[in-house]
DNA sequence: GTCTATAGCGAGATAGAC
DNA sequence: GTCTATCTCGCTATAGAC
């Protein structure tokens, strides 16, 4: 909105002061995340950032919907996607949640612990989601031979739980199994391919 | 420690003060629980929390340390029992995670997003549980065929992740399709039976 | 052991100079 | 737009009466 001077490479104050924020707020959450802390960490006046944001609790809010839009566009935009298969479809859901996570590990954490301390985020940022999701849901309905509502759900949960899980426990994990950083990586990637397999398989078991 | 007058029923100051840290603590984490909130949900004055407990930083560690303790002591008593096979212990694991987290729903984010704050909590608690790990690990060797660490781990951590991760997501996954608090429970219960069924398919496949 | 009152400080927000 | 200085409030912790 307020572009100043957003000069090639530098970016501007208030695009510095928005970085920043996205980092600490995902390090500590909302209330463990001091705006002292943000400042510093945009190498900024403290005051800047009340100039820009007006309050901490708005440039959270902030950090929130874009952070919900960049988890949920994932799902979404590989679901609609009438072209392809659900069998094609697993393996671009597990790639693109492992690349994102790989870079940002500590979003799936933060968006639980918030939207669980703020549920009203949802009915702000997704009313409109919201629909979409039925939308793809029922397009997902049509691909396999799952009918009810709740037998979707339990799959998706699982494959998300497959999908997820692994980089949420993933300091508990090495910690508990020594076990180091690249290691752990190679686990990962590993999963992009025995995800599908067994969702696949899975999904088999639960219709017979 | 300082028992005063336990009768029957209702509980001592400290107790109470202890149930009420624990219930805010669970839903607000460390930096967004007051002490007041505390105070207030035990029905008991501010001051008393100072008297029995010295500072806020003690009373959490105090719950932190339980909560540690109960979610852990799960899955160490069930793999350390060298009287059953891995094929029984999965439902067990199951059932009692599944027990426990309904009536514990918060347990396993606070644990997350607590831990992440602050990871010495394992040197301090886990120093001795962390070497029972490695010994029910190697029992674990014994009775699969999965040979490296990596395997054991990527299966540990996909069973956990089925068990787990829908009660993590219960709310979120509640809220984006519509379920009912009934209708998901029951999605739950469903799958204490279908979990060990997967993950037996999945042991097999993995072993191919 | 329990209460009231308050000390003391840390954090978010703002006034006002430049 | 950016900085320094400061206001204000909410929170933890404690002193001291009962």
């Amino acid at each position: 909105m307020k572009k100043t001077s957003p000069k090639k490479l530098d970016l501007s104050t208030e695009e510095k002061i928005k970085h920043a924020a996205e980092k600490v707020f995902m390090e500590k959450g909302f209330s463990g995340a001091r705006t002292r802390d943000i400042a510093e960490e945009a190498g900024m006046n403290l005051a800047l950032l009340n100039y820009y944001f007006r309050s901490k609790e708005n440039l959270f809010s902030l950090i929130m919907m874009e952070k919900l839009k960049v988890f949920f566009d994932v799902i979404i935009e590989i679901l609609k996607d009438t072209e392809i298969s659900l069998t094609e479809k697993l393996p671009r859901l597990v790639n693109k949640y492992t690349d994102l996570l790989i870079t940002q590990p500590d979003l799936p954490i933060f968006l639980l612990s918030e939207l669980k301390q703020n549920p009203d985020f949802f009915a702000e940022k997704l009313n409109v989601k919201e629909k979409l999701h039925q939308e793809v849901f029922k397009a997902l309905e049509k691909e396999t031979n799952l009918q009810a509502k709740e037998e979707m759900v339990q799959m998706l949960v699982t494959f998300l739980g497959m999908t997820l899980f692994p980089f949420i426990v993933r300091e508990v994990m090495q910690n508990l199994f020594d076990i180091p950083e690249k290691k752990y990586a190679e686990m990962l990637n590993q999963r992009r391919e025995l995800i599908p397999a067994w969702t696949n398989e899975i999904i088999k078991m639960y219709l017979k």
